[in-house]
DNA sequence: GGGTCTTATGCCTTTGAGTTATGAAAATCG
DNA sequence: CGATTTTCATAACTCAAAGGCATAAGACCC
């Protein structure tokens, strides 16, 4: 014997009304359609929900009881609603975040603190990838988005990509460090500091390679390597050493640590940091609230960029 | 926008069972069906449910989270079932029985740990009264039953009385009392020992003044009143006392009180010990199982105490 | 006992749940 | 890769019941 839910429903806000005629209005239907449920539902039971001959219609202990359950069922389709209408407007749900760690940590992080801090409904799942994997995991549906540096030739197939700013990289050190002194700094000037290098398949790493080679430097001298990010800023800080940063990271990470970027210009593809997205599926809102949040942002750390770059020209 | 609770169980069983067709089965209806339902949710929320071109159905984030919903609206459903089922077998439910105090204490109360152990259910409110009071609460439904001794001529109107046993009173006293080991009781042995009264609204102080007249005796020495049963046997095996109880309440007493009853026949109004329950209204079935549990338990503890009373005559 | 408030019923329309039969698409397997 | 199986969607139909309005019937309150 299937008691339906809607029946129960009905029954816990007529029992909470106290009465069928506010039940009924509660409910936003009609009287007679409510008395009509309610005697259906008795019949399926075969036992008397509200005492009779009662004209404020009182429930039986097996009427209060049901209520209760009722009110459960009841409650749990509100939510259901509201999860609903949080959902559509992407205020709640699932976000698959994948990124290239070094700048996942630098710059989109303290994004997705300020998100997060928006839409609290919003359970972020956070990942770390280069282009090939996270490809892959788009395409299975594993993720919902990758944020990444991509080269205009990279574009994979079946991808959408939306640029959110340009991927210079730069070279890094600690503010106060010997190079920072100089106007011009010249091969024979970097030839003495050691290098720390970002993991081996990243590409970053081979960013600082062809940088190297760009400036004509062959060998270098790698004193660390294959730390993330914090590690790298603790290493950078602590020592002499060199590296290679994407500007954004550089910029982002001065708020709490000490770092500068040399005055060098490097050789590097150009390319494009931006989200990549699977072109057959359609975005969960939460996914496209995400990314309408994150081009905000990233117009105003690049506007923020611009103009320490104008004052330092005009300082410089 | 209202969900239909029915919808969102239907969702939360196809996402248990991993498909639709398992789903349908599950929930004895056809594949059709369910999946029409499911098109029409889909259609009312207005976002997916199931990842699109996916064979073995796949849920989407809102889709499993509805699911959640759903599966508590189900275990809330089959909780109500389990209940009407329960409740229409007596064995859940609320059930308030009202008595007098010495009897109830002394006799009912021992029954109704047996019961409450058997049917953990059902939910026992217990109060005391006198005939009046508890009819009173018996017409405006304020209790489902009372337990009391109701003399032939008091029957109150529009009740149904069952008999349960007769309500003979006997003189209890201590165990190893003085009197105890006469032969044969006469006024003037009585006249010696101070009485414990009941309290002077009850039947049984009335009987106890009849008993006292019935056997010559005018004036008492009362030097206890107005306590439960509790007090009374404390008293009672702490002195030489004597008072007027139920005999299946001196009977029951013994089990952990050292009490006797005096060999005195004392004269009293006929009465019969029964269940009192209102005409006009349709019992419970948690009352009537709780009814023809008491029948059955008081048949045994009649033919125990006549057991008892022929060896005692033997003996005697 | 009349008036009021509350619930039940009669009669109607419409929604949607349910069925079987069948078509389409994805997954699986050789 | 093609064939087969599995899984889901659709079509056409029936029927239960939700829901509405009008109205009767029954408590409740002076």
């Amino acid at each position: 014997m299937k008691i339906e839910s809607e029946h129960l429903e009905i029954l816990a806000v007529i029992v909470e009304k106290g009465g069928l005629t506010d039940g009924a209005d509660a409910l936003g239907k009609s009287q007679p359609s409510v008395s009509r449920s309610m005697n259906l539902l008795e019949s399926r039971i075969g036992m008397p929900l509200f005492e009779p001959g009662r004209r404020p219609l009182r429930p039986t202990q097996l009427g209060q009881s049901l209520a209760r359950l009722g009110a459960r069922i009841r409650t749990a389709n509100q939510e259901a609603s509201l999860l609903v209408r949080q959902f559509r407007q992407g205020r709640a749900g699932l976000l698959r975040v994948g990124g290239s760690p070094i700048f996942m940590d630098g710059v989109v992080s303290t994004m997705i603190a300020d998100f997060q801090s928006r839409s609290q409904d919003i359970q972020i799942q956070q990942s770390y990838g280069y282009l090939d994997e996270l490809t892959g995991k788009l395409r299975n549906a594993a993720l919902d988005l990758a944020i990444l540096p991509v080269q205009p030739g990279q574009m994979p197939q079946g991808m959408d990509f939306m640029p959110l700013m340009s991927g210079n990289n730069v070279i890094a050190c600690r503010a106060g460090h010997p190079l920072t002194h100089h106007r011009a700094i010249t091969l024979g000037d970097i030839d003495a500091f050691p290098w720390i290098s970002p993991p081996m398949d990243s590409p970053l790493f081979r960013d600082l390679e062809r940088a190297l080679k760009s400036i004509g430097h062959e060998e270098m001298r790698v004193t660390f390597s294959g730390g993330s990010l914090a590690s790298i800023q603790s290493v950078l800080t602590g020592s002499d050493s060199l590296t290679v940063l994407p500007y954004s990271v550089v910029f982002m990470s001065r708020r709490t640590v000490p770092l500068e970027a040399l005055p060098l210009k490097i050789d590097h593809a150009s390319r494009q940091l931006g989200v990549l997205t699977s072109k057959d599926r359609p975005l969960p809102p939460a996914t496209q609230h995400f990314i309408s949040f994150l081009v905000t942002e990233f117009q105003r750390l690049q506007s923020r960029m611009d103009h320490e770059n104008q004052v330092t020209m005009r300082r410089g």
